[in-house]
DNA sequence: AACGCCTCCAACCGCGTTTGA
DNA sequence: CTCAAACGCGGTTGGAGGCGT
């Protein structure tokens, strides 16, 4: 089967958008709603196709994306979730709401990823890329653990993915029939500001709430859904971390998540495992700034690499099972 | 000033999945 | 059921800007 024909067609412009162009998305937008992309550009007056439209508005001019530098949670969010899920950058950009599964990937490959490599961890599988002497520190095991874990939650994020499709449709058939009733009572001024991040209904309390914190409470409790097991979303107003939680057998995640939370989160974030990695120039300096390493061994590199690998995975496996003589059989 | 190298990120590309006629 | 269109995702690219020489 043929390649849909999206910017081939002649006349479609391409590359960094104007100022302009912009300008007509926007309004457009606002307007409509994006409705079908497909026909969005010829509708909106624009010379593009309508898979650059929608990464435009997705990754930049979404009214409730927020920009700049990730800060500390965000960061540990991203580097645990990634510990989780791998490259599913839409599911964890699922977990930092203001956040674009672009800008997190975009992130993860120019900064995170290379503090990993540099403290001699693999960052595709987490773990030290050279085993044996973080064996000898008894980490195998917990290797094994995530690496369990990982699998579970891979499997657990498919359904996940299935669900926030559903709630997608749910509201968006919502969401049509609100944004010709009552325009532009939002704040921000887009009617469809909370369809496009969260998928739920929200009183406006509730979303100034989410507004100012760096995670937000996504809850699934409002779905028809169709399957029996009641999914939803937990996680707290401040920050940290939002996963789904199933309580007839996956209730230990939810709790090791929150566990992690106040352990982590609520107090001392700058020590362990977060002023380890997330510790921004002292982090950079204690592994050595982008052109100063190589043979400067002298500074104590290769003992700090081990503990500091071993603070790492200690952490991540707290966050994952924090408590193993507690967790149920997982197999 | 000129050049080369590096970093960052917006945008593109190609593929798998979903939708609907 | 089939198949083309549309959508969404993840990998990759290319150009702008920063920095050092």
């Amino acid at each position: 089967m043929g390649r849909s024909p999206c910017c081939d067609k002649l006349g479609l412009k391409k590359g960094p958008w104007t100022p302009e162009e912009d300008q007509k998305l926007l309004a457009y937008i606002e307007e409509h709603g994006h409705g079908s992309w497909r026909s969005l550009p010829e509708k909106a007056g624009l010379h593009r196709c309508g898979k650059s439209c929608r990464l435009r508005w997705t990754n930049y001019l979404r009214p409730d994306i927020k920009r700049g530098k990730f800060n500390l949670q965000e960061e540990q969010t991203i580097i645990q979730l990634h510990a989780l899920l791998g490259n599913r950058w839409s599911a964890i950009a699922t977990h930092l709401p203001k956040r674009t599964d672009n800008e997190i990937k975009n992130y993860w490959n120019t900064h995170l990823k290379k503090r990993l490599v540099k403290m001699g961890i693999d960052p595709v599988t987490h773990k030290p890329k050279n085993e044996t002497p973080l064996s000898s520190l008894g980490l195998s095991k917990n290797a094994a653990i995530l690496s369990h874990t990982a699998q579970w939650e891979s499997a657990r994020l498919e359904a996940e993915a299935r669900l926030a499709r559903e709630s997608k449709l749910l509201h968006l058939q919502h969401y049509q029939t609100k944004v010709s009733s009552h325009h532009h009572h939002h704040h921000h001024g887009f009617t469809h500001k909370s369809l496009l991040t969260n998928w739920t209904t929200k009183t406006n309390e509730e979303q100034q709430q989410l507004d100012e914190s760096p995670t937000s409470t996504v809850s699934f409790s409002e779905m028809k859904e169709p399957n029996p097991t009641k999914i939803e979303f937990v996680g707290s107003s401040t920050g940290g971390l939002s996963l789904m939680k199933e309580p007839e057998n996956n209730d230990w995640i939810s709790s090791t998540i929150h566990e992690f939370e106040t352990t982590q989160m609520g107090e001392g974030i700058d020590e362990g495992f977060t002023g380890l990695l997330l510790g921004g120039e002292s982090m950079d300096r204690s592994f050595s700034g982008e052109k100063n390493e190589t043979a400067g061994e002298s500074s104590g590199g290769d003992c700090n690499y081990y503990e500091d690998s071993k603070n790492y995975l200690d952490s991540i496996f707290n966050f994952v099972d924090p408590s193993p003589s507690d967790s149920p059989p997982m197999f």
